[in-house]
DNA sequence: GCTGGGAGAGGCTTA
DNA sequence: TAAGCCTTTCCCAGC
């Protein structure tokens, strides 16, 4: 395909917010948060409505280079069509000279309902939050996701005692992460409610290294099964920890 | 274009490892490690070489649905065209029933010379240990990168009195986690070599909160510049915490 | 295969 | 805008 032809029609398509693909041979540079360079190779160039630009190789579902909401104009230099895409703020510059061609499409692509997604953690979260008996026998919600300086307090409880129960949902694996998230919540509340308070992390299984360190700060760990269904995700069942540690891996 | 003759291509097209795209008017189902419905709408979906396969709206870098690796294959029902994306361990399926085909393009694209990047945090962690004592004078490297049983200590040294400096660095803004993980280096190098261990944070900047955390666990901050270049990045100054909290953000 | 951790993380929500 | 955090994170390297 011609360069010259092809720089007109991307410079429509893109002032059209359309979605187009550019096939060819290209060189690419990034200059930005990072620097980088890409050998001479034939890839696929996605530009979309909002101006994001990807650059794909034939492998991987991340492209190898990308620029979200760019300013971009192309022009013809030395018999190539260089695209460039930039970005102030943090300052970015992503170039990518293209050497041949091998085909260009554009496509009008009308805004699209999101998608419905079900079994996020905010989902089970709620879900949780109808019967938390499940877990431990009076165990009362008291608030859910509690705003505090530090993150989010996935649910604050209150147990037959009158203590304080903060709880961290994990949609997967619990690590050291999570754990330490659950510590830095849990010693907050304490310290704000001024009040006895326990901490609970709430995962369908948790690491090994991350369950000792766990429980060397005197947190809880309970699992819990869920079913990713349709129209929501349900959760299956709750086993406090035991005595069988290997339950949990 | 029919979805019969589309079905044919896009088989010989996937069969061959080539990169196809398939624009169209689909609706999408995936269940897997969550579950998701995407109601009918025009969107691209790329599938390449590896059989990777993602579903594009006109919008944003990523992809609104995708599967790594999959098992594909299509079949026309009840006048569409099926695509199907199977995946084992995990058990992931991905649905996309096109109504309406309104463009396909295959190509053949070779596997590419990988990315040249330039500016991460191992090669920033290479370039501090050229020189330590841009940091504290005396201080001097003992290893790089030593694994323990929980993660990797980014530089190790030994100061001027003999005491081992735990050093973490991180090519951006330092947060919670960065302190956290520190910590936990810093405390199993002591407990391991037991022996006075200090442990420091090196970053361009370091979140207010994430500070706090820092201090009150005893722990050091430095901040650091670097400059992203070719072929390399370079550390361009040190700068040790001073009284003017202000100037780390 | 699991685990740990970085990434130019991306992208969302709320203060 | 910044902070905080979830993600079908993706992806890689090490064991």
């Amino acid at each position: 395909m011609e360069l010259e032809q092809a720089k007109q029609r991307l410079a429509e398509s893109v002032s059209r917010k359309e979605m187009s693909m550019i096939i060819g041979t290209c060189y690419v540079e990034y200059w930005g948060r990072a620097a980088s360079k890409l050998a001479k190779g034939k890839r696929m160039v996605l530009i979309k409505g909002d101006h994001s630009v990807s650059i794909h190789q034939n492998k991987l579902v991340r492209p190898v280079n990308y620029m979200m909401n760019a300013d971009i104009y192309c022009e013809i230099e030395n018999e190539t069509l260089i695209l460039h895409a930039n970005k102030k703020k943090p300052k970015e510059t992503l170039k990518i000279i293209f050497y041949k061609i091998d085909g260009l499409h554009a496509y009008e692509i009308e805004e699209n309902a999101d998608l419905r997604l079900f079994g996020s953690e905010r989902e089970l979260s709620k879900e949780l939050m109808q019967d938390l008996s499940f877990i431990e026998p009076g165990l009362k919600p008291v608030n859910q996701e509690i705003p505090f300086r530090k993150g989010i307090v996935d649910i604050l409880a209150e147990d037959q005692e009158g203590n304080l129960v903060v709880i961290e949902v994990k949609r997967r694996k619990a690590d050291f992460n999570s754990v330490t998230q659950l510590e830095r919540y849990m010693k907050q509340v304490e310290k704000i409610k001024g009040k006895k308070t326990r901490g609970m992390l709430l995962a369908p299984s948790i690491q090994k290294s991350a369950l000792e360190l766990l429980e060397q700060a005197g947190l809880e760990f309970a699992k819990f099964e869920f079913e990713i269904g349709n129209p929501k995700a349900t959760i299956k069942g709750i086993q406090k920890k035991q005595k069988l540690l290997n339950e949990f891996f």
